[in-house]
DNA sequence: ACCCCCATTGCAAAGGATTGCATTCGTTTG
DNA sequence: CAAACGAATGCAATCCTTTGCAATGGGGGT
């Protein structure tokens, strides 16, 4: 430790032998090896901490190293052992282009992946996704730069990934599964989730109710499948689909657009995701209807601001810590060549306040 | 596009040759270079685009590498070329080690960083913080994977980014800037946010104020420090400092708490952040408490759920977005050599319902 | 006293792409 | 017709680390 930077150490003054080394930068394992007269194939092991080296001369390294601030270049070390430790984290986002990863369902998932990435000891790499390329995925895992990739969400590209998972094993998707599907997801019961919803709203003698979500990717789309199943056979019950776009600059607008025009002719909405269904709740409180006695509302994923709603949000909770837990297991079974299986999670209905 | 996963192709059913030929995957630019007829220094050069080869050589390598499906081993490519292409981005976790990425603030600027950086064609790495570990910025710019750092917030560590930013250029921080400070920082100007919101609950004839927040790292210690300048000289107005914890599940019981302490003893708070904002609305809805008549509150960041409150945030806007662009332009020149300076953005008061 | 073995270290070949310099061949100019 | 030039390509070194195999030397066993 004599970084000049850091604080002085008090046991000895820098004589010009000691100040003049470590100004020198040492910029490859060459250089240390000469330094401590020794071969670079030692330096190498030392470092690695190989019990090939005699300790004494593993340890003489590693204080030179650390003395001169040196580290491996993980470039060509990576290069030489073919792995990187680096696993590719992907957002593919099919339809809506040019939006930025902002959706706070998919962020939050992002964050608890990140841990346990960490925590296994890998790094975490966000790859470039270039819009209107068919090949993003295959370009990405194709890089060499990737010990495995997690995709975050199918969006509309459940196809593309399927082609490229069947030649490539380290690749799990967090999304629905579906038969003669080839890649391995990670994902909550939509189909349930949304049945769950559902029954609560019938439950609760609502019958006039509307699904809002976009429905092009398959998981909403599974969710809205889930309530069809709830109120299939109920011909006294209606329900309404009402798309809304991505992005959360439209969102709420729409929201309040959709509402105005619909009047009061519902009495419960299923919404697509906890962030619509915040914005709902809020179009609701400017149109003075009483939630949940008018119109109640169920969320989907119940993330922490579900519980910061005015009145608290009911919602379908999906087990994110939990699904990443699963999608980094899945993952490192599948870089040891074991063909590891879906993994389909339970989704919970949390009963607040808004139905 | 012969991919036997893709459709099929009209044109032509696969004779012996061709059905032969792409099945043997192509490893590397020698093995490409022997089936083009050239050298491997040809087939790098066409594969760049470089000018020097013949362009219907060019166009016959390129189809050909295209035809197999072949990528360029990016991890040889980089190590020679000595640039990766990738920047770090980082999370300093200081106090509050295992705590995973989570704050919206952050995970915002986060989501405009990932574009910009996609934008000018840069893959981003999220690097491995090993808590309780001093050397974790120099143990990530010095790894050789990148090209230069973003770090996201200074938390405690504005000291050890110091020590780093005064021998690796290529390094921007998102925090407060300060004098003698060598690290380049792109930020708000929190005193001045402070000061906005502690101003407008003055101007609205509130005198019993409390700030709620972190105050370890500098950025949440402006803003107070702001709130302070604008209450000086006025005896008549008291001060309370609530601090609350980081964590978002320990926040809202906490929040809660405080305001069963204080009772009703206060008419104006400043939330250290629009989370924080929020749960404080939630938690003076539960009290009874009318927001603004009775209490005001105002927020800090003004991310997009402080549009969906009830009552909607009277927040201190920062322009995440711009701050994104400042950051990632300061990087670009930093990399280029450039000692690019500071960028201190100015906050906003957005005044909507909440105060 | 001799042989063998083990622990340690050195040697040199990968790993795959890039690039300065040399070479080739066809064309143009004197 | 020879010399010179230019475009296109080949050659080989380089980026830095890792690792199988060979070599060294000292110690223990018979």
């Amino acid at each position: 430790m004599t970084h000049d930077t850091t604080g002085t150490l008090p046991n000895t003054k820098p004589d010009e032998a000691e100040a003049h080394a470590p100004r020198q930068r040492i910029r490859n394992i060459t250089e240390l090896a000469r330094m401590a007269g020794v071969s670079p194939g030692t330096v190498s092991r030392a470092l690695a901490g190989k019990s090939l080296v005699n300790p004494q001369t593993r340890e003489r390294i590693q204080a030179l190293a650390r003395e001169h601030g040196f580290r491996l270049n993980q470039m060509a070390s990576r290069l030489r052992t073919q792995r990187t430790g680096v696993i590719g984290v992907v957002f593919p986002l099919g339809h809506e282009s040019r939006q930025h990863i902002s959706d706070p369902f998919f962020m939050t998932l992002f964050g608890y992946l990140a841990d346990e990435l960490t925590e296994s000891g890998h790094d975490i790499m966000l790859s470039r996704v270039i819009p209107g390329d068919t090949e993003w995925l295959d370009r990405i895992v194709t890089s060499g730069m990737l010990d495995g990739a997690l995709v975050i969400g199918q969006s509309d590209q459940s196809t593309v990934i399927d082609a490229v998972a069947a030649r490539y094993m380290p690749l799990v998707i967090w999304g629905s599964h579906h038969p003669h599907q080839v890649q391995c997801t990670v994902g909550s019961d939509n189909r349930l989730g949304g049945w769950l919803a559902a029954e609560h709203l019938l439950a609760k003698g609502k019958t006039r109710l509307a699904f809002m979500g976009e429905t092009r990717g398959p998981e909403i789309a599974d969710r809205l499948a889930g309530v069809r199943d709830a109120i299939a056979g109920r011909s006294d019950v209606t329900l309404r689909e009402m798309p809304t776009p991505l992005s959360s600059e439209a969102l709420g607008e729409t929201i309040v657009a959709q509402l105005a025009q619909l009047g009061d002719d519902l009495d419960g909405i299923v919404a697509a995701s906890d962030v619509i269904a915040m914005m709902i709740l809020r179009a609701l409180h400017e149109r003075g209807a009483r939630v949940p006695q008018q119109i109640a509302v169920v969320g989907f994923d119940d993330l922490p601001i579900a519980t910061s709603t005015v009145p608290q949000l009911t919602t379908v909770r999906q087990d994110i810590a939990g699904g990443a837990k699963a999608m980094v297991g899945a993952l490192m079974q599948r870089m040891a060549g074991i063909n590891a299986p879906a993994t389909i999670l339970p989704p919970e209905l949390v009963i607040r306040e808004s139905a």
